[in-house]
RNA sequence: UGCCCGAUGGUGUAGUGGUAGCACGUCAGCCUUUGGAGCUGAAAUCCCUGGUUCGAAUCCAGGUCGGGCAGCCA
């Protein structure tokens, strides 16, 4: 992780210097507890940073746990994904990893515990019933039928449950605190139910019968002695259960800290919706590059700093957030305007013709690879007579502050000379341009005019013959509303242009490139080689972000 | 007409009884062989009403508004 991300305070730093304080030998120890059930998104990279992060300072000790107390959604799969992520964010976790799953035995001996004493009982009502028995959010439930049975009944029926003698959702097990409670969690919440199939990914068939997240997580926390257990909000309702069942069980007591999720405007990251949007072919999938998901920010080249960084920025509060995705790209255009070689390539290429150029030479340049880092050194770029420019960069009728090519207009060609446009032509029919005709000033060589005249306007550019032809995925924002979260129809707001796939003619440089290399294309914005050829041989190139365009 | 949590510029986030700070964004200027970066400046904020106090974003009371909770999901 890096040391020089910058750090505000926050209140959970408040409570943990406060506990340190009361407690001078305390070892700070957090936990990250994924369900491994689908892959991480830059929420998770927030909650992650959190506990990693406030494990570092505190030369504490951070675990990755993964709650893996439901074998119907879980799988290895996600369990890998989500490692990878991690590693691939720079997190490191205390070895080994721990899953809820290793605490299965254990979780069985406390389950006994509560029953033996009287906090805990087998209940045969239907799921239906049980919900009914529940009450309302404004009226009390009503006691289970099975609340009184014998310790003893309680002990065997629990016994049979695990032996697989009952079938799935025919019996629980509930703890027995209160069922008028205002906090429905308290209304005999059940911590113990039968699943069969499928196996677990890492028990397999031992088990018939699995804790529920209420009474897997807080013993779980318990027995690594996790001192800070920090969680999201709507666990709050939660936190009162968390702590009985730890009191009843007269075992290390971690302290439930709950925090505001991130939101992000522009996208959404409820994994219901991202997997709408997979699942409708939205996006071509969970890494598809306009996702929210790390898989996808990698694939567009997001650095991980970046993401950590943004994490830091962010802050840790309880209040409802959303925050600004161009916070996002700030952190991400910082790192890579820092790292990120500069290459000239032209998206929109047209072509320009130098005509007092001589047609059978060529001439070399010396380009700087990255202004912001001199070690990062020079490389070569061809010059011809026939070069191409970004079509945006001529206007014939330029308005307002226009410093780029016009007719009669001077320009500076990057490193190379200073042209001065003298005519265009155009498709007769579509009236297109297709050349635009100049002359170099011969005495301007590496753009510097002799005589001193300011040239205002600078373009890159490629030679015609020198360059190579590359595939660009250009990407926007996933919605074309800030929040789309909250909106039910959210679909409707997908924004169908957040993918745009273009030609470029690229400088012969990139021909040197490796996968998941960051690139400036000056004046146009960061890209990231996806791969290396596509099927016509050409290399695709993801945009990461583009650059502040402040044109008019 | 239950229980819990929250409210500081457009968006986030500091502040813990003593000039409301920072970041992103926005706008303006400077600089520039990237209209990038950098530099300088500007506009913009304490939910309301009372109370305590010399002094309140901060403490107290009462409101208002927003969010969460009725899985054998996490």
């Amino acid at each position: 992780m890096n040391d020089s991300i910058l750090q505000t305070s926050n209140f959970i730093k408040d409570i943990i210097e406060k506990d340190k304080a009361n407690n001078h030998d305390l070892t700070i120890m957090t936990r990250f507890p994924p369900e491994p059930n689908g892959y991480l998104h830059i929420g998770h990279a927030k909650s992650a940073y959190i506990n990693f992060s406030l494990a570092k300072e505190n030369n504490g000790i951070c675990n990755l746990r993964f709650d893996d107390t439901n074998p119907t959604k879980e799988n290895q799969i996600f369990v890998n994904s989500i490692k990878d992520d991690l590693a691939w964010l720079g997190l490191k976790w205390e070895k080994p990893t721990r899953y809820a799953s290793d605490y299965f035995d254990k979780l069985y001996d406390f389950a006994k515990t509560l029953i033996l004493n009287g906090d805990a009982y087998v209940c045969d009502l239907t799921p239906e019933e049980i919900r009914t028995f529940r009450g309302t959010l404004t009226n009390p439930g009503i006691d289970s039928p099975y609340r009184n049975r014998e310790i003893s009944e309680n002990i065997e029926l629990f016994e049979q449950m695990k032996n697989g003698c009952y079938e799935e959702g025919s019996r629980v097990l509930r703890t027995k605190i209160d069922m008028s409670s205002g906090n429905l969690n308290l209304r005999d919440p059940v911590i113990y139910r039968i699943i069969k199939t499928p196996e677990h990914h890492r028990t397999k068939n031992k088990w018939q019968i699995y804790p529920t997240y209420d009474f897997a997580h807080g013993q779980a926390d318990s027995i690594e002695g996790v001192t800070h257990s920090i969680c999201t909000l709507e666990f709050e309702d939660h936190k009162p259960l968390y702590d009985w069942l730890l009191e009843k069980l007269k075992i290390h007591h971690p302290q439930q800290i709950e925090f505001a999720r991130l939101n992000l405007s522009f996208t959404v990251l409820s994994k219901r919706k991202l997997a709408n949007l997979v699942s409708e072919k939205y996006v071509t999938g969970w890494d598809d590059p306009r996702m929210p998901t790390l898989a996808a920010l990698r694939r567009r080249g997001y650095p991980p700093v970046a993401i950590l960084n943004f994490c830091a920025e962010v802050g840790v509060a309880k209040r409802e957030n959303t925050i600004d995705i161009s916070l996002l790209e700030h952190h991400v255009r910082k790192e890579l305007n820092q790292t990120a070689s500069r290459i000239l390539g032209v998206i929109d290429p047209v072509k320009l013709i130098i005509d007092n150029y001589p047609s059978n030479i060529s001439e070399t340049f010396e380009a700087i690879n990255n202004p912001e880092n001199p070690k990062a050194g020079t490389r070569k770029i061809p010059f011809s007579r026939e070069i191409f420019i970004e079509k945006s960069d001529f206007m014939e009728n330029p308005t307002g502050k226009f410093f780029r090519l016009t007719i009669g207009s001077e320009v500076r060609l990057k490193y190379a000379y200073i042209i001065k446009c003298t005519d265009v032509v155009k498709d007769p029919k579509s009236k297109e341009i297709v050349e635009i005709h100049c002359t170099y000033d011969p005495l301007s060589k590496g753009g510097v005019a002799t005589d001193g005249r300011k040239i205002k306007g600078t373009l890159h550019w490629v030679s015609a013959s020198d360059s190579i032809p590359a595939k660009i995925k250009i990407y926007d924002r996933l919605f074309t509303i800030e929040k789309p979260e909250t909106e039910t129809d959210y679909l409707k707001y997908f924004n169908n242009d957040s993918l745009i796939t273009k030609t470029a003619q690229l400088e012969p440089s990139i021909i040197s490139s490796k996968e998941g290399s960051n690139y400036q294309f000056e004046r146009i914005g960061y890209f990231v080689l996806e791969k290396k050829y596509s099927n016509n041989n050409s290399p695709i190139f993801n945009q990461t972000v583009s650059l502040r365009d402040s044109k008019k």
